[in-house]
DNA sequence: TCAATAGTGTCTTTGAGACATTATAGA
DNA sequence: TCTATAATGTCTCAAAGACACTATTGA
């Protein structure tokens, strides 16, 4: 081994590391809302109170970030995470009162609630939606509530380009689906005709050629997104 | 102590945590161009090749992840970063030799050039300035070519719509300063006439009553960011 | 007067919001 | 026929790009 693994073997005994974790924000359109998915904590720190699904960054198991994410959202969600976007990483002094300096990097993805079958995991008691309305000002677990903001301000920034996360649609959907979602996820109305004007320009939708919705009312062309 | 507070050491032994790092990427204007500094590496890995200015966290002496980015910033250049941004988190296995799983957390600062008087720290011959365009392209240590690329879109999309980072310009300035490096940074010409109206709108800068800049040519207003 | 930059005005294009209109299915 | 939703069209407004023009200094 050169010296400068021996350096490094003397700095990690001379320096801790911080307690290093993923968190989840977890979203779906439910009731025509922005929801997120929360935990209930079994123990303290915190116990009795919500905060978002994680879990410890594990070296020996995960191979980056991502991998870790992945990880996480099978342990504590029983659920595959296609494609989680890195929201913030947070580290402080006291973040957590288990260790002296907590890091955690916050992760959100989309889901379709009906595809979700999450079985609340280790250290808690049940997971359970909320709005993201009541989510940011009740008193969550750790600096949970900041973290959720933030995050539903990165997802809003995407959607109101018109750069839909993979989650928040089936895999075929009517223009009037997706408007609607982007609707709960914005909280609030789109003009139709401009909204389909944007799509258009902006090609993130393709028609299935033939494919249509029908319902008692004109059936719906039917979309997915590119890729 | 609690059994929480036992159950997190016992976590602690068992799970090694990454090898934590801050990286800056500190840009400037200079000579019409966006650059970033970099810092030759004296030391293996990657002795001889050029790396974005960096450090371990420190749980002893940094309270939190921008304090983290102050000492590093103070320590290896010698200088205070005011208001640095978080880029990105990156972790993963194998990147960097030192150690089994290196994670980094990305920050960015915009200073004049001018006023920078850096000081190669530790593990470092030289610190220089490049043009993003040569970082970004060249073999640099590490994945530092892909973070100073994530740097720069992230420094761009806020100089496009007019939030200018602290730092990209002095105390005050005029407009046809401001333009100018508003154009380095976004490595295009911007037009003078639409670039004033939207800064009108904005409300972005403000005008320092009676204070103008003369030269060899009509005297201009001298502005200073609010706040 | 000239060179150089500051500052303003006007025309046009683009994009999006508001809102109306037509289309088509089932009940 | 009625109701609900799909799909399109039109008018208007706001913002920004293109570009020209005037203003003011020192050399």
């Amino acid at each position: 081994m050169t010296p400068t693994i021996d350096e490094f073997q003397r700095a990690r005994a001379q320096y801790p590391m911080p307690f290093t974790r993923i968190e989840l924000a977890v979203f779906a359109v439910k009731d025509g809302k922005l929801q997120v998915l929360l935990g209930q904590r079994s123990e303290p720190p915190h116990a009795g109170k919500w905060a978002l699904p994680g879990g410890v960054v594990r070296i020996d198991l995960d191979t980056n970030l991502d991998a870790a994410c992945q990880r996480v959202a099978r342990e504590r969600l029983g659920v595959a995470l296609t494609e989680a976007q890195q929201v913030i990483a947070v580290g402080a002094r006291r973040r957590d009162p288990r260790a002296p300096w907590a890091l955690s990097v916050v992760y959100r993805a989309m889901v379709r609630p009906h595809r979700l079958h999450a079985v609340a995991g280790k250290r808690l008691v049940e997971l359970q939606w909320f709005t993201t309305e009541e989510a940011t000002t009740s008193a969550l677990a750790f600096d949970h509530a900041m973290l959720i903001a933030r995050a539903v301000t990165q997802l809003r920034d995407q959607v109101s380009v018109l750069h839909f996360p993979p989650g928040l649609m089936d895999q075929t959907f009517t223009l009037g689906e997706l408007q609607s979602a982007s609707e709960a996820v914005l909280g609030h109305a789109l003009d139709k005709s401009s909204f389909r004007r944007r799509l258009d320009a902006a090609q993130t939708v393709e028609p299935i050629a033939g494919e249509v919705r029908s319902g008692p009312f004109r059936p719906a062309q039917v979309y997915r997104l590119p890729g």
